[in-house]
DNA sequence: ACGACTCTTGACCATTTGATCAACATTTAT
DNA sequence: ATAAATGTTGATCAAATGGTCAAGAGTCGT
């Protein structure tokens, strides 16, 4: 009779190895399809296992997903945790923006995931918005009243300049196909990084007002 | 034996009231659980029809989908295609950011649906984004550059421009809960059209160079 | 009032799919 | 080598779900 591992005392070789396996397929499936759009068929399949093997590691398939979500949510903190006071604002905001396209265009997958599961209303995630991204979001937007303050920034609703620099960065790997199908091409990244840069920090105003 | 309306002669009184309430009913369910995550059922319920009733106006739920998502799709131009080369551009872009954001907050399912079908690599409005929407963007790309030529508008890649303000606009109705929960209360449309407008136009840059 | 057409529905069907289980296989510690 | 623990799977189940159908109810022009 195989015991669930409960608190888990120790991952074996094999243990570790399927559940990267499995967590890397649910990842592509998960962003392509969506929740209720992947079978646990086809993770299954796409990382060569057994269904009900798959369903030793995970008992659920909504443990498959909130596993897979969970593991990509640290990895979408990190860049704006980033963000230093100390350094000079405009390099600052620059690093993020190419930090967070970086990202985007490695991994588009975990962007999709993200976008699915926020734009179904967050079910998984409501506990990671309203703790840690709330709080990493007011921290980060006094560092950029800071330098509002201090005047090397114009006067911007800190909030909404994060807002626009996730919807921006992320609207390459959610939106792609739209971006691709516009363009006629996949976009190289030197040139958006270029454009967002430009675009979200300088403005498009030829006369613009100093304050 | 019912014969089904091949070429639509006339539509009963019946028949558009029934499909209009269908249409509305599937937007909503649609916006929010996604294609596969919608059942017929959900949407009969919420129009209060029977199942077999609404397969009878409509026989695959499929069918209902791409009905509801061609009803949006023009809806979704509009705003872009008013941009009006003759006019000041500040102005111009001015006004289109604050239509689609207005859209954006009166019918954020509209958003939220195509945001999904896009996200989910648009399997059924390839035909749009590969003709209507890409050429429309094509021309009005060449209206930003003409502006950009007259010394209107500082240089800028039009297509990201555009994309950078659907993202924008966009992201308040796809990724409505992530701001709600960011910043603690629903947001107020004018100071998100202030913010927005501002932050792409003018950016954060208080010594940005005039070319 | 009547017939023809339109509309509505309960019952039903076939398929998909998440999940289980008993039996079998492999790995690991001693 | 052996037993215990861990890993694997074919077969199977129950529920959900898209879709059908025949029969009945309502609407409408004449």
């Amino acid at each position: 009779m195989p015991k669930r591992l409960a608190p888990v005392v120790q991952k074996t070789r094999i243990q570790s190895q399927n559940e990267a396996l499995i967590l890397d397929a649910a990842l592509d499936v998960f962003s392509t399809y969506g929740y209720r759009g992947t079978t646990v068929d086809q993770i299954a399949a796409k990382c060569g296992l057994s269904k009900p093997n798959l369903l030793y590691y995970f008992r659920r398939k909504e443990d498959i997903y909130t596993a897979v979500l969970e593991r990509t949510l640290t990895l979408w903190l990190a860049p704006l945790q980033a963000l230093d006071a100390d350094k000079d604002p405009i390099e600052e905001l620059t690093r993020y923006i190419e930090a967070k396209l970086d990202l985007t265009f490695a991994r588009p997958e975990a962007s999709k995931l993200f976008a699915n599961e926020i734009l179904h209303g967050a079910p998984h995630v409501a506990a990671f918005l309203n703790g840690p991204l709330k709080e990493l979001v007011a921290a980060k937007a006094k560092v950029i009243r800071h330098w509002v303050k201090l005047g090397k920034l114009r006067l911007v609703e800190p909030e909404h300049l994060i807002f626009a620099i996730w919807a921006v960065t992320q609207h390459y790997a959610d939106f792609g196909v739209q971006v691709e199908a516009v363009i006629g091409t996949k976009p190289a990244i030197e040139k958006v990084k270029a454009a967002v840069v430009d675009l979200l920090l300088r403005g498009v105003d030829p006369e613009k007002p100093h304050r």
